[in-house]
DNA sequence: CATGAATGAGGGTTCATTCAT
DNA sequence: AATGAATGAACCCTCATTCAT
């Protein structure tokens, strides 16, 4: 039973989502400051006005964005970190799931990682916090996962949240080597290579 | 005997230091889009007419800042990579270089961030190709000494390539730990840790 | 029944030819370099920004300037010479002509003469390209009528485009007379001497 | 016995006179607004602070160069109307001196007419004032010639003010024609067809 | 006396934001 | 509610001019 919206606010809905998928693509492409308010109103064809009707400003709408993209991707890692699998095979999932979520859009990726990795001072702002808070519950439900490891004896007695930390920097580099070229290294057949990696090194 | 400079010219260099190191604490504390050309010239104490005087724009100036710094530091991580030390050394090495490097100079680190992880997406041309130039050939000498040690039976027979971007993620991300909270994740504390994970992975 | 634009509509066009008006005045009276965007958008009533919404930029508002009056001035002796009387009726209604216009305008004479005479090296770009095959086609038309009275055996056979030129220079002159000291020198007054002079000679 | 000058005062008046040909070039190609004054030291070879020691500010510069150039003009013009010929001769050789005048030097004919001709709004100051009076000496001159030649019966009975008037306009509009396409148009093989105009009109 | 580094007012232009219709 | 004309602060940059050396 979804349909409960009257039709003016499911209208009201679609225009805000068109708005806001406008104004990634902008941004992914020229970058926030390089976007002018007009640019985006003119190709999601709206007035100018009537995206000040939905958005306050630049920056809520910039931060409105970020936000919905970034739940919607912690969301599904979550529930990758919720299942109840063994340790190796978790680690496998988000690896791949990591890898699924941002092949389906590369412009969020950009975006994504300036914020979380703080490029993002271009943008003023309390979204690093609000963001900062999300990204800061992924690494912890990550870090209890790999606890959960150590205390099954299957990972090694190192502190499991740099092992998160690890974790994250590792399929990080690869997304961006992929982010740059593609069809060189396809971050998706590379799964494999990194779960390795990072569960055994190395070293010979 | 450097003195051969006429005090003119010394002078001279002096301030294009002084403007180069002001335009860094601003670009790092707020963003290059965020801080205009008369806010560098009057935290420099000088007159906005000066700073044109030695930067034929704002683009001009970011990218001698930019190239000045990571030009440094690729220098002296190169070095690293280049003494003939075994592997595990030249490695452990090259990760505790990283950290002198950067604990020297926080605002660098942002800079450098957003420039060699495409954050810089904001700001226009052809920085992206010279530093990244810088960066790939980093990448290379690493990739080269990872080789090494495969074929020194030291290393595992894994694409050396892809060890080498495992390592900058390993150790990058760990920077950033660091960024955000210095007293609690000490980078230099952590070498070890780096090391050995990615020496011998997580596994048991 | 010309009342089909909107309101809004005819509101824009309202501002349009205030601010051209505006800019007419400012640099007929101080020259292009000597007036500021600003200066126009100030003494017209309008934001600065408003002016920019208008006029692409300074150029722009300049050859709209320019090209309006232009083509006004060159519709009006066009029309003169393409009636079909007697050369010299023609030749003494295009003096008179040039007088009737040019008295209703002074601000518009000075950038005229300024764009017509080669003083707007001053100025870049395509305008010297327009106005100049504007006044191409007058001096043709000019030409072709004077064809017609030396084939009618009215005009001495001299090179026609030469009269034509000789006409300019005639009619020119006295209208810069006018313009250094209206009440001395008035024009329309000095309309028979002219054509007088040109068709006869000074010679007894 | 030119050579009281001493050695110093000598090399001074060289450096003016570099100058101003520096920046005769100069403004005559790009106008007065478009060049700057560190364009006109560079190009004349000399430090900035020595132009200013020469000309205490750019439009003293540009007025020295104009005066400079339309006083020597004007002289060359004066002695022609000042010898005692009889009125056609005079005539002439008026049209003709005015030919080789310019031909000399396109360049200075470019701001000479910018100046005589009002074009100059664009610059502010005395100088319309300064030039204008040298210009109305030479008018003055050429009336008294056409007025003598008027009480020989000569020249018809017209004000001999506006024949001067005429005059001026005639030769001008001949000079800007060659101006524009010096080989199509070259004046000074025009003189003839001038003076004959201008003496004889164009009606048959 | 020549030099040229330094100055800063002022110019052209952009763009986030408001508000009358 | 939607519109888009109007606003003006703020930006990047130029260049005439000064003055310590």
């Amino acid at each position: 039973m979804k349909k409960k919206l009257p039709r003016r606010e499911r209208e009201k809905l679609r225009h805000r989502t068109e708005m806001l998928a406008t104004a990634l693509d902008l941004f992914s492409e020229k970058g926030y400051h390089n976007v002018s308010m007009h640019e985006i109103a003119e190709k999601a064809e709206f007035a100018i006005g009537t995206l000040y009707k939905f958005f306050k400003n630049k920056e809520d709408l910039y931060k409105a964005l970020i936000m919905a993209k970034a739940g919607e991707y912690h969301r599904i890692l979550s529930d990758v970190l919720s299942e109840k699998n063994d340790v190796q095979t978790t680690l496998k999932d988000y690896i791949s799931a990591k890898a699924k979520i941002f092949a389906d859009s590369v412009p969020t990726l950009r975006l994504y990682f300036a914020e979380t990795h703080g490029a993002s001072f271009n943008i003023k702002a309390g979204l690093d916090q609000d963001i900062g808070k999300l990204y800061e519950k992924l690494v912890k439900q990550l870090t209890s996962v790999l606890e959960r490891g150590i205390r099954s004896k299957v990972l090694r007695e190192l502190d499991p949240y740099y092992m998160a930390v690890a974790l994250e920097g590792l399929t990080n580099s690869f997304l961006f080597c992929w982010l740059e070229d593609p069809d060189r290294h396809p971050y998706e057949a590379n799964v494999p290579v990194i779960t390795d990696m990072f569960l055994n090194g190395v070293l010979r």
